[in-house]
RNA sequence: GGUUCGGUAGUUCAGUUGGUUAGAAUACGUGCCUGUCACGCACGGGGUCGCGGGUUCGAGUCCCGUCCGGACCGCCA
């Protein structure tokens, strides 16, 4: 046996007893005559000491004890003399009566510690290095917690778990898919799924009237720190439901997860706020909602002074931020900063403060204090608040006042990430109009169904009608973060047609896209409807986390790439030929290489900073001089 | 595709207006140390300043290009 305990375990009451322990070395502390070794595994760290009295065997051992090495040690637990309270077995320690080094180590390139001291680069290469770290094993303890808890609740109400399958079709709308090469049917692809979507809803017309999957979901899009290109739904789909017996359910879901793993309790009803509520109270459509400073338009209140950037504007808005009146230059200055960021986009900043000497404000000019304060009462300000305007086309300056609220919501410590506020947002847009391509598209999905009291306007065939209808569709939003989001989807092949139809979709391409889906959809679909959660971003806001990486066990960087297996990777030549594709860049090289005659790995070259690169450019110049010198000569 | 920040010792970083032998902390090595737990003390080794080019008497520092990484915008139904 290689242990009889771990080393999180062992306690005072554990005094006396031969125990054998097996771990990495944490840290080796000498002190002369006596050493001690902190051993550590997934449970914690307990002491081992070697004194004058040990075997000088073990003093041997010991000696050559480096970081990370893998040993066991087994010896008597006893009390310690000076005693650590910061560590839940600083009770006692184990005299070593024999010491065994199972695995040496290589010094690891960075420390095995909480608080690392090793960069996000050299971690990411050697995950298996981090993954040692407390902070990391915590992350995923909490996400296997999560996993169990969601299962058992939704197993509780019934849900069974199917699997779908990962290779599947490429369709048209949504995200950018991730492709496979069929190898037996040359030229042709899969698709690896962006959800489930269509496979669950296939699931309510063969009756499994409740199921869930945690399952993989891929899209080819860029990365953030919030997105991957591979990540975990828990993807749902329930039977004879309406809107509201979704919510429950899965607000259901919700509560049993914050009580079982965060050992929160919440009472209420969770909050409902439209869509269009969203926009205009707080700028985007998943409000963070753990503090106010909402957003206030105060455009018919500022019009007609003479200041140009009011008057001209489209929207006029502002946040109130409570007893900032005091704010000094230097600060404003750099929320003038934050929000003229591209990102923010805003071409400035206008501020009022209300001070005891009375109203100040970059505006002195076009307004008197009283039409200031007149503003500012407007708002729900009172003396020694800060409101900060911004002016310009709607959409965007609301979009600007959003981030401007959530960065004063940072500055003020309003948002704790131990608090949750957990938030339906409802009645979305069904469709979006694309300027560019002069079309709709659907907001959520092609399956989503239309608000049931606007029908009408659904098969209406004016444009601002269909522009105007809702969705029967739901986001959760907990904390300013998308948790998950979904639709009573359209169970009849009429509406189904009709959706296609708008969405600018010829007959022949939804039969040929979707045909799967509409037969289906003749044969008894059920009404039917769900949502899909993002598990690793719900790890992350339980874990009190903005990045979800650390929660995913091998992620991958911001560009896609797994640093740690050099993934992805060119291929052989013998590959890509039974697949039946044409490597572009590497044939490229190939053919330079054919005719020429130059022997060299194309694989190498490719890597632009390889000595193979240099070599090959060295190559081909000499060639082609030497060709163009032999064309001169005759 | 774009914006922006960064790349200097194993690691995290500092490095002034362009000027002597590129520093600190930590890690590592050696020695001393019997109650440490971020042990302590002393000494020591450790550098392609990402790469290529340019300006200059002189470049870690300035300019151009390039590669790599982070954050963000576009994108992500």
């Amino acid at each position: 046996m290689y242990r009889t305990y771990t080393c999180g375990e062992l306690r005072l009451g554990d005094a006396n007893t031969e125990v054998t322990l097996a771990g990495w070395v944490q840290r080796v502390r000498k002190l002369g005559g006596m050493t001690f070794v902190d051993l550590r595994d997934r449970y914690g760290i307990t002491q081992l000491v070697v004194d004058e009295h040990s075997d000088s065997t073990i003093k041997n051992t010991v000696e050559q004890l480096g970081r990370e090495y893998v040993i066991q040690a087994t010896g008597k637990v006893v009390e310690r003399s000076s005693k650590n309270p910061k560590m839940p077995t600083g009770d006692i320690e184990v005299i070593v009566s024999c010491l065994k080094i199972l695995n040496k180590s290589e010094l690891p390139p960075f420390t095995i510690e909480d608080e690392s001291d090793g960069g996000d680069e050299l971690r990411m290469k050697f995950r298996y290095l981090d993954l040692r770290r407390n902070p990391l094993r915590r992350a995923l303890e909490l996400r296997h917690r999560m996993a169990q808890e969601v299962r058992k609740y939704l197993d509780s109400q019934r849900f069974i778990e199917v699997e779908t399958p990962y290779l599947i079709k490429s369709t048209p709308e949504g995200a950018r898919d991730f492709v496979v090469p069929s190898r037996m049917n040359p030229g042709e692809f899969y698709a690896l799924p962006q959800s489930p979507q269509t496979f669950k809803q296939l699931l309510m017309v063969a009756g499994y009237d409740r199921y869930f999957q945690i399952v993989r979901c891929f899209r080819d899009e860029d990365l953030r720190a919030d997105r991957q290109p591979e990540f975990t739904q828990i993807d749902c789909e329930m039977a004879f439901v309406d809107r509201e017996d979704v919510l429950n359910t899965f607000e259901g879901l919700a509560k049993h997860l914050f009580s079982s793993v965060l050992n929160l309790t919440i009472a209420d009803k969770f909050p409902r706020m439209s869509y269009a509520d969203a926009m205009n109270r707080y700028g985007c459509d998943k409000p963070d909602i753990r503090f106010g400073m909402e957003l206030q338009e105060i455009t018919d209140k500022v019009k007609g002074k003479n200041f140009v950037v009011f008057d001209s504007a489209e929207y006029v808005g502002g946040i109130c931020a409570q007893a900032c009146a005091e704010y000094t230059r230097k600060q404003l200055d750099e929320l003038t900063e934050f929000v003229k960021r591209p990102q923010v986009g805003a071409k400035g900043l206008v501020y009022l403060r209300w001070t005891n000497e009375g109203m100040k404000s970059s505006v002195d000019k076009f307004y008197s204090p009283e039409e200031l304060e007149a503003i500012a009462k407007s708002m729900g300000a009172k003396k020694g608040d800060l409101i900060l305007i911004l002016a310009g086309a709607k959409k965007q300056t609301q979009s600007a006042l959003c981030d401007l609220r959530l960065e004063m919501g940072n500055r003020l410590g309003l948002r704790d990430n131990t608090k949750f506020a957990p938030l339906w947002v409802v009645d979305f847009p069904l469709y979006e109009w694309d300027e560019e391509t002069q079309r709709f598209y659907a907001m959520h999905h092609p399956f989503t169904s239309p608000n049931p009291d606007q029908l009408e306007l659904y098969y209406s065939t004016k444009q601002e009608d269909i522009a105007s209808v809702c969705a029967n569709a739901y986001d959760f939003v907990v904390n300013g973060v998308e948790i998950g989001g979904g639709s009573i989807r359209i169970h009849s092949s009429e509406q189904q047609q009709r959706m296609f139809e708008i969405l600018g979709f010829s007959k022949e391409e939804a039969e040929s896209q979707f045909g799967f889906i509409i037969n289906a959809f003749k044969y008894g679909a059920p009404p039917h409807g769900g949502i899909a959660f993002g598990f690793d971003r719900w790890c992350a806001i339980f874990g009190g986390a903005d990045s979800i990486r650390d929660y995913i066990a091998f992620p991958k960087n911001n560009s896609g790439r797994d640093v740690m297996i050099d993934s992805p990777s060119l291929i052989a030549r013998k590959q890509l030929d039974e697949l039946n594709i044409i490597s572009t860049q590497g044939d490229k090289v190939q053919n330079i290489c054919d005719l020429l005659g130059l022997d060299v790995d194309y694989k190498e070259v490719l890597d632009k900073s390889s000595s193979a690169a240099k070599s090959f450019i060295h190559q081909v110049s000499e060639k082609v001089s030497s060709i163009y010198d032999q064309l001169k000569k005759g």
